[in-house]
RNA sequence: GGUCCCAUCGUCUAGAGGCCCAGGACACCACCCUCUCAAGGUGGAGACACGGGUUCAAAUCCCGUUGGGACUACCA
């Protein structure tokens, strides 16, 4: 182990949206890198060009900043290892190839797919591995030079020396060993002269000079392959981690048919960017003792790769919204209220501030989600109460008169302050020997057209004295 | 099928041979608090997959079984 200050990298394909698992994985080296003093490196890995879309693009970068996981070198900041997109770097990786070539380590393979494809079958069918045959390595010059005359199409294909094993030691997986036997021969360089994930991410990992590699599980099985190119270009190889899967409920690996697993959806959904990290730090690591709540300052100062679990972990999205809970409630009445501004105003509410501010302390803790407000202050911002099925009930109960005494008592309360109105409607609950509970119920029917809500004086005192003296008139028929 | 990874409450986990007839958290149930709903408080139910070893002693070490997962692409 070197003591020199550690690099890493998130690597995405900018397909689609970054989903949690990608986002667990970002967090991950970011939180290495930020414990141990050391780059956190972006790097897009876009080279498959059919999947690869702009506005993928934008979403990773919006994603990996509302997270707050800033990187020190990639697109948009630069650095002195770039460029940092992968089709910006096919020279790089064609140079790498070359000197496979030359070595000796890769060979041109003039398979079609069609053939590939009709050979796995057969493979398949006679029960045998699947894996690439090997049978343009053993090409006879002839049959070569017959290939190229006839201008067939060829990709590169990296050779596994035979009779070799692979070991390494996985930061979190411990000692891993693969024999030959089961490493095919893969393909470095496509027919049209792109390279694959394999070449590309292992060339860049030496070029940009990783000092780890921390990546999700699911590419366990291409490290033996990188670490034997790595050798055959006669380079030294990062470390390796290698993060157990995040899981759906079905405990196959997360993915979009899980639903709501996009970074963008939980944003879009009122939870809060610290609740996501501390949420998805804890999928996969522990402190070690019972701390949950871990502020991101606390996570840099904890975080260590050896506590990182062996096993896949399912992703619960009610814990998720517990959390996001108590991070709402630690969260300012005008940090509230500013939150709440955005997801009334994109439910369609005209909201203000102050009374957003004032409302806060009385929300905050009944809600799990910024996105709660609408349905929990519609009643201050809409004029539209149309009472729902729970509230008619509650009011019809009472009858209109009582609804009527209510306005008229209510009308002559002054000041108009919380003390001011629990009085007047502990005294309208009285006159009809209801208590609060019974008494208030029916009032806060007719005023918010629903049986929950904040609590209610502190409720009519924004809502004013008239707009209350109205509703209650209005639900008296 | 092959290769590899993994295995503590429903879920996330603590546990690195005796402190564990297994602790915490989410969810669940009950009670308390209470103007509704929450939040909060108290209590409850709930797990070491199974079988063999090793050891005075195993959730912890070894082997096997079972179960789950990943990979097996000219995707990453």
């Amino acid at each position: 182990m070197s003591d020199a200050p550690p690099r890493v990298r998130f690597a995405p394909a900018p397909s689609g949206s970054l989903h949690v698992g990608g986002a667990r994985t970002a967090l991950f080296n970011w939180l290495y890198a930020r414990r141990n003093g050391g780059t956190f490196v972006l790097r897009v890995e876009d080279t498959d060009a059919d999947r690869v879309t702009d506005e993928a693009m934008r979403v990773l970068e919006r994603s990996l900043h509302w997270l707050g996981l800033d990187w020190d070198e990639g697109p948009g900041v630069g650095g002195s290892r770039g460029p940092y997109r992968q089709t910006e770097r096919f020279d790089v990786y064609r140079d790498a190839a070359g000197v496979l070539v030359e070595g000796g380590h890769a060979y041109r393979c003039y398979c079609t797919p069609e053939e590939l494809e009709e050979r796995r079958r057969q493979a398949k069918a006679a029960d045998r591995a699947p894996g690439y045959d090997g049978r343009c390595r053993r090409l006879t010059d002839e049959e070569r030079a017959a290939f190229e005359a006839e201008g067939r199409p060829w990709a590169l294909r990296f050779a596994i020396p035979e009779g070799r094993s692979v070991e390494f030691d996985d930061l979190v997986k411990g000692p891993q060993h693969f024999d030959y036997e089961a490493l095919r021969d893969f393909v470095i360089v496509r027919s049209d002269g792109s390279p694959t994930y394999l070449l590309a991410s292992g060339v860049d990992d030496l070029r940009m000079g990783m000092t780890h590699v921390i990546r999700g599980e699911d590419l366990l099985p291409s490290t033996p392959r990188q670490l034997l190119m790595f050798e055959a270009l006669g380079e030294p190889a990062p470390q390796y981690a290698h993060l157990p899967l995040i899981l759906g409920p079905d405990r196959a690996k997360l993915s979009k048919r899980h639903g709501a697993v996009a970074v963008e959806w939980f944003r879009e959904h009122g939870y809060l960017p610290d609740a996501l990290v501390n949420y998805l730090a804890l999928l996969g690591w522990s402190p070690g003792n019972n701390d949950e709540i871990l502020p991101r300052a606390e996570l840099v100062e904890r975080f260590d790769l050896s506590a990182v679990s062996r096993h896949p972990a399912i992703f619960d999205i009610e814990k998720l919204a517990w959390m996001n809970g108590e991070y709402l409630r630690a969260l300012s009445d005008e940090e509230v209220a500013a939150g709440m501004l955005t997801s009334l105003s994109e439910a369609g509410l005209v909201a203000d501030l102050d009374t957003l501010r004032a409302i806060a302390p009385h929300v905050k803790e009944r809600m799990k989600r910024l996105d709660e407000a609408p349905a929990m202050l519609r009643f201050l911002f809409s004029d539209d109460v149309a009472l729902d099925e729970k509230a008619e009930a509650a009011v019809a109960k009472v009858g209109p008169d009582y609804l009527r005494r209510a306005a008229d008592r209510v009308a002559s309360v002054s000041p108009w302050t919380v003390e001011g109105i629990t009085a007047a409607l502990d005294e309208v609950a009285a006159s009809a020997d209801l208590n609060r509970s019974k008494g208030w119920q029916p009032v806060r029917a007719a005023v918010t057209g629903t049986t929950v809500s904040p609590p209610l004086p502190e409720s009519l005192t924004l809502l004013g004295r008239d707009e209350t003296v109205a509703r209650l008139r209005a639900a008296a028929g």
